[in-house]
DNA sequence: TCTGGGGTCCTAGGACCC
DNA sequence: TCTGGGGTCCTAGGACCC
């Protein structure tokens, strides 16, 4: 029989970084920003041990190192986990028949036919084991969904397995926001209209959520609360959508020259990327943070044809229009590609990591 | 207390075309 | 007096994930 696997290392980059400090084991860990929790950053990860005193990924920097006094708190060092990652990811193809979906640096799914999942999972963790010395836990499901939200479960270093037969028994009275893809906003959406828990949204009359949502999230959201329907893990390689580059300044920019200079330094970041990319570039976004909390989007298509030069003209009317007048904080330009026709086809809606 | 940096995908509304 | 209907393109914004 076919099985959906979804495999996600434990505290990931917090392991990685006790392998080659071990005398870090068993101390609150955090890894967020350059290290230095008096920056504007956030938290990447922390320890089992930091998490105990309320600390999380997404928390800022300087408020989790107030909670954890006694933490290490390293900066965040990528080069080290990709190369980390890579090897998992390496050793999970290696698995007999597996067929691997990577999503991130630290979690995969892995479609596989067999009688036993759980042995076969066991397996696969201890391969990673000693591969790596990484530990993971592993989500077992008859689609996508169920095994990814499975691996939860598991945690940490074990095995569960989610499908049909228990979904409703497991999730069914649980939120809807412990769903993947399901955030606050949509949650609050849904219970504006009475839909509170798994159950309710899978049961959700289908015209009332098409009204809220539209037509392709309405039944998207609906077939989330049922588990899921797809189990089929696509290893085909991924194709990048886009390149993007942001940055947090540590004090807000008030000058429109110092604005347009750091603009376009970002400019330059990203279409260096887009040149190493090799396609063109057929547009741009620019996200500024209005201090304190608003965020604005300027968008504009460009022709796929033009040079870097045009490019940066394009850029600059958008940049013109960040209001000169206000302190911002500018968070990032993205240059989308040209991608072939069939790229975007027959995708389910899926967001993100997918 | 004040929120990173890298992504993906969806929706709505207006312009424009036939 | 009532103002098609289908399509594409563009812009802006929203939401979510790791």
């Amino acid at each position: 029989m076919h099985w959906v696997l979804h495999v996600d290392l434990d505290q990931f980059i917090a392991a990685v970084e006790v392998l080659r400090r071990p005398e870090l084991a068993g101390l609150p860990l955090i890894v967020g920003g350059r290290g230095d929790p008096t920056e504007r950053a956030v938290v990447s990860t922390a320890s089992y041990e930091a998490r105990e005193f309320g600390v999380g990924s997404g928390m800022p920097l300087r408020i989790a190192a107030r909670k954890v006094p006694d933490a290490v708190i390293l900066p965040v060092d990528a080069p080290a986990y990709l190369a980390a990652s890579a090897e998992v990811m390496d050793e999970l193809r290696a698995q007999p028949g597996a067929v691997v979906q990577v999503l991130g640096w630290d979690e995969a799914f892995v479609g596989v036919d067999t009688d036993d999942p759980e042995a076969y999972a066991r397996r696969l963790q201890q391969a990673v084991l000693d591969r790596t010395r990484l530990h993971c836990s592993v989500g077992i499901g008859d689609t996508l969904v169920r095994a990814k939200i499975a691996t939860g479960f598991g945690k940490p270093r074990g095995v569960f397995r989610l499908t049909a037969q228990n979904w409703d028994e497991v999730m069914g009275d649980r939120g809807v926001i412990e769903l993947w893809g399901v955030g606050s906003k949509v949650s609050k959406r849904l219970l504006s209209r009475g839909i509170r828990t798994v159950a309710e949204l899978a049961d959700a009359p289908e015209d009332e959520l098409v009204a809220e949502f539209g037509p392709r999230m309405g039944l998207w959201y609906r077939e989330l609360g049922q588990g899921g329907r797809s189990a089929v893990v696509d290893d085909t390689p991924w194709v990048p959508r886009g390149h993007s580059r942001e940055t947090t300044y540590q004090a807000d920019l008030t000058d429109p020259a110092e604005i347009e200079r750091a603009a376009l330094a970002l400019l330059d970041q990203v279409l260096d990327d887009v040149a190493e990319d090799g396609r063109g570039v057929i547009g741009l976004a620019l996200k500024v943070r209005y201090a304190p909390f608003t965020t604005k989007t300027f968008t504009k298509r460009i022709p796929e044809t033009a040079d870097r030069a045009v490019v940066v003209d394009r850029a600059r009317e958008l940049i013109a229009r960040i209001a000169p007048d206000r302190a911002v904080r500018l968070l990032g330009l993205r240059a989308e590609m040209a991608l072939p026709d069939d790229a975007r086809e027959g995708r389910t809606p899926t967001r993100g990591a997918w």
